[in-house]
DNA sequence: CTTGACTCCGGACCTAGGTACGGAGTGTAG
DNA sequence: CTACACTCCGTACCTAGGTCCGGAGTCAAG
């Protein structure tokens, strides 16, 4: 496929696809008649997850990396699993803060519901008061 | 305290503090005798408060609202109520989606384990591994 | 009374991650 | 044949979120 039906079928712009490839996270597809870039349904599941990833916060330098892993010798099977460990260490912190920054808004929308008009910065005493227990 | 020692004490820096408060995140608080600011432990909390919000993925724009939310009205608590459950609404999608990439990684891991040299990339495969069932 | 540590302010600068622009080639439909 | 859609490439531009710089004032310590 060409790069507008990758760029439409992923949600991103032609530029978008360039700019990703300049930074190495796409490789140079073979090209096509035209010197038309030519790409398959692997390019397809790796803009796909590069979108994925950043949403959840990862830069495209993490993200390169985390597509640059291979398992193809002992070495850099280890090197991918120290890697994909630590990722995994931050995604739990993260969980663990969005689960609290959670429990603060629900907190929030109870003392909504109660309607005891209060003065004070909301989220912040919606915090302190998930925090606390 | 002043401005430094509110920097030192979140972390940040005082210019990004005296950013914050151009982008209206922070108040502009008292001046001393000299003209310095003087902060309080309000704006301690505050500004954790923002670290944090930022880091899990949240714009300044989006926690300045946050930060403005009262409940000293029905209206602006029907209001507050409206984003704070919005807000949960984002973050449950991001909890499902950190949750599906932390299996991603799992399987890669597992996977080093095994010690199948295998020349594919390593993480779509293991993403796509984790989206099948 | 100088030196160092803070502070003030405004404005310039920086990185990440795109987005837009402009000129040129090609392919298909009307 | 002309129009429109798509592609190429390089460069310029943009936003968010800071970070740094320089000149000036103030205080406490040596």
């Amino acid at each position: 496929m060409r790069i507008g039906e990758l760029a439409r079928r992923c949600g991103v712009n032609v530029e978008t696809l360039r700019y990703y490839e300049r930074q190495g996270l796409l490789r140079d597809p073979r090209r096509g008649s035209q010197g038309h870039r030519d790409y398959g349904e692997e390019d397809l599941r790796r803009v796909r997850f590069i979108r994925q990833a950043k949403e959840l916060g990862f830069t495209l330098k993490e993200i390169r990396r985390l597509l640059d892993l291979r398992l193809t010798s002992e070495g850099r099977c280890a090197k991918a699993r120290r890697l994909a460990e630590a990722k995994i260490e931050a995604i739990d912190q993260t969980l663990r803060r969005l689960q609290r920054f959670r429990k603060a808004l629900e907190i929030l929308v109870a003392r909504c519901e109660e309607n005891e008009h209060d003065g004070g910065c909301a989220i912040l005493d919606a915090v302190d008061a998930a925090g606390s227990d």
